[in-house]
DNA sequence: GCTGAAAAGCGCGCGCC
DNA sequence: GGCGCGCGCTTTTCAGC
């Protein structure tokens, strides 16, 4: 279940992967060292073993008419063990890229990407109508730094750590 | 430049392509009542339009042994005009998947991925000891509720939001 | 388990509607 | 702008190393 049955090439082939979802199996041999049919069964072991979640197509937001990201901080009431209506609206709301139960302070962090600041606000709205949401801090993002979309970074598969 | 030119069957497309970006064309175009060739034009067309950025593979990062999400928010001196030591060390580390400036009491809003709390440590280690880099607080993910990758949203093509 | 070739399926361009 | 056909490439399989 962990790292221990992908080897170097697994790692090479699934950065390739990353880089472009969609290049070929000859491509991939080649940037990898083998042929297309190898590339092809490591894939399809990869996809058995659920290494390999999906392919998905990047699709700019700001074509979308949504330029506007923001990170909410949410405080809850109930607990995490019983997801409540919060969740249910996170799952439901598409709007919401990303929700994340976290600990310290807050109870969520929670990424939105709507169109305009009016939407944020109604949207906020929405989130702080729900019977469980006591609290919400909101982060406007003014630029994207960074903004990766893999699932995992594989950019340094040997760890250069002093452990 | 914004969504005048992305009529509906654009958006469906658009769906389909971020729910698989593997899909084949005849695929897609049975899911938005087109035939292959016209999805091929739409597609070349959205991709020399910007629309379509790119194509990904989403690779389950418990396999890779990066099991710990967390979020940083980060104090930084200089302002966000110019790009100082933390911004390059953002970009240079593959650890750090996203990176936005926020307005508000913090500078940055920081979303790294890593195996260990000890790599996480290290990592805030290195964060901290920037020289632009006066305050981080951290919050560990304790679980994901939500996770998308598309980069834009696209259930809910029409607002249905009373303006 | 990787390599090669061979077959089935698909992407891709053209011409027509 | 979408549809149908045809070529070339890719995916996928199979046998050999």
């Amino acid at each position: 279940m962990t790292n221990e049955t992908l080897d170097e090439v697994d790692l090479r082939l699934l950065q390739a992967l990353q880089a472009d979802g969609r290049a070929t199996h000859a491509a991939l041999g080649k940037a990898v060292g083998l042929t297309g049919p190898s590339v092809y069964a490591r894939i399809k072991r990869l996809e058995r073993a659920g290494v390999i979640r999906g392919y998905t197509t990047i699709v700019d937001a700001g074509a979308l008419g949504q330029d506007l990201v923001a990170y909410l901080r949410i405080g809850t009431k109930a607990g995490p063990d019983e997801a409540g209506p919060f969740e249910e609206f996170v799952h439901a709301e598409p709007r919401i890229l990303e929700c994340h139960d976290v600990d310290g302070e807050d109870s969520y962090i929670v990424k939105v990407r709507v169109g305009t600041p009016q939407e944020l606000r109604a949207l906020l709205a929405q989130v702080r109508a729900l019977p469980d949401v006591y609290r919400t801090i909101t982060s406007i993002a003014l630029e994207t730094i960074k903004e990766t979309r893999g699932g995992g970074h594989l950019a340094d598969p040997a760890t250069p750590e002093d452990d």
